[in-house]
DNA sequence: GCCTGTGAACCTTTTCACAGCA
DNA sequence: TGCTGTGAAAAGGTTCACAGGC
């Protein structure tokens, strides 16, 4: 294995970007990219793509910039996309539906190999050209599809007892979009996303755009505490 | 308007789960809770707990800890979430779909109240509660709707459009679910949320614990618990 | 005695600015 | 000359540790 430098997080959050928007100049069959150009593509600012890309190692040249197909190979393998991660979802209901149907994953080395639901009545169904299966079926289907990654796409309430089944049949990686906490042994990675919760930070900051009554929506009663799903 | 004190952007990112955590122990008829408490049921530690209320005030009892539906009331109002945001959804594909039918958003406040396609075909179709409405319109229905917010839900090709004409339209808010940049001007908040991305930093530091491919999925023995959301 | 509120220390991340090399 | 690579400075965020009030 190779020196095993230590990238900082940040930077690692980053390098899915900067490997977007190599391919997307691949693509133009452009063959060298600036440090400034890329941060454009990315998003960021050029001294922050060459800090970050330092980490991984001196792939460019100077005067003239990063060569376009290097580079993404170089960042490919550090993001470990050089193979296929075949990830399992549980919870099939609105957004475990669209996930399994979201063509962004397999184009990336995602395939979804496993629909999970605890619902009895969803068994047996067919979502895109996958067969719904039991949540019981999660260790054997874990080990046969060798599935390191798992999504958990279910009710907040049950988001907790999904991700220990997940660790328990194998899983090391998990993706959650259950609105809630949940927490895993340390050696198992725990990313989240919370639709709502990127609403409300949005939220806050609407508000101190309209500083009062004046501009906002004034109709529907003002907003009343409820559980999200 | 009161003071406008600054509050920095990362604890701005967790007032909504503690904004989370307080619902769930309002709905157990607790009185007050600690930092300690706090911190458990969002997933963080006390420490920051203490630090990020401290941005809003003092809010808490030496003690004791902080009154539940007190301190509900003040993130509420500092998140915007004490009136409702109707937003509107572009483009009603899958992921579109399953955004307008999550139940999530409509019980913190933001209600859809729109769902636009480019695409004729699907225009006028009925999706849950509202019917599908075309591009064109989006001036008029952020205006009759008095939206503030607008989610994007296209490809990636379509995104930088769209967002442009939800700008145009007056809509300052912007929540990116495709896989591309966007930019807007300064003036408008946007955030994304990128499915792919969020499993490729997965992909990295699964990759480190398998050091070559060989490896089967350690079965750890649950240790340590993580810090999770 | 207990738990908040907060300066101060510490660590991470970003940005600057320029030396170094093609 | 042009653009990378990187020390150093600055900014931002987290954690510590304890004073302060209930």
């Amino acid at each position: 294995m190779a020196a095993a430098r230590r990238i900082p997080e940040a930077t690692v959050a980053r390098l899915p970007l900067y490997y977007r928007a190599l391919l997307d100049t691949a693509d133009q069959h452009v063959a060298t990219v600036s440090s400034e150009r890329l941060a454009e593509l990315a998003g960021v600012n050029a001294a922050k793509v060459r800090k970050d890309l330092s980490y991984l190692g001196s792939y460019g040249t100077r005067g003239v910039g990063y060569d376009v197909e290097f580079l993404l190979h170089q960042i490919s393998r550090e993001l470990g996309l050089t193979q296929d991660w075949p990830v399992v979802i549980v919870g099939v209901g609105n957004l475990g539906h669209a996930l399994a149907n979201y063509r962004g994953f397999g184009a990336r080395g995602f395939q979804v190999e496993g629909l999970v639901d605890a619902d009895p009545k969803k068994v047996g169904t067919k979502v895109g050209n996958l067969v719904v299966e039991a949540l019981d079926d999660l260790p054997r289907i874990v080990e046969e599809r060798k599935i390191a990654i798992g999504i958990v796409a279910t009710p907040a309430s049950a988001a907790q007892e999904v991700a220990d089944r997940l660790v328990q049949a194998g899983v090391s990686s998990i993706l959650n979009f259950a609105p809630t906490v949940v927490t895993v042994p340390t050696e198992v990675s725990l990313r989240k996303v919370d639709l709502a919760i990127e609403l409300q930070i949005l939220s806050f900051y609407q508000q101190r755009k309209t500083p009062n009554g004046d501009g906002p929506p004034a109709h529907a009663a003002p907003s009343k505490r409820a559980r999200a799903t």
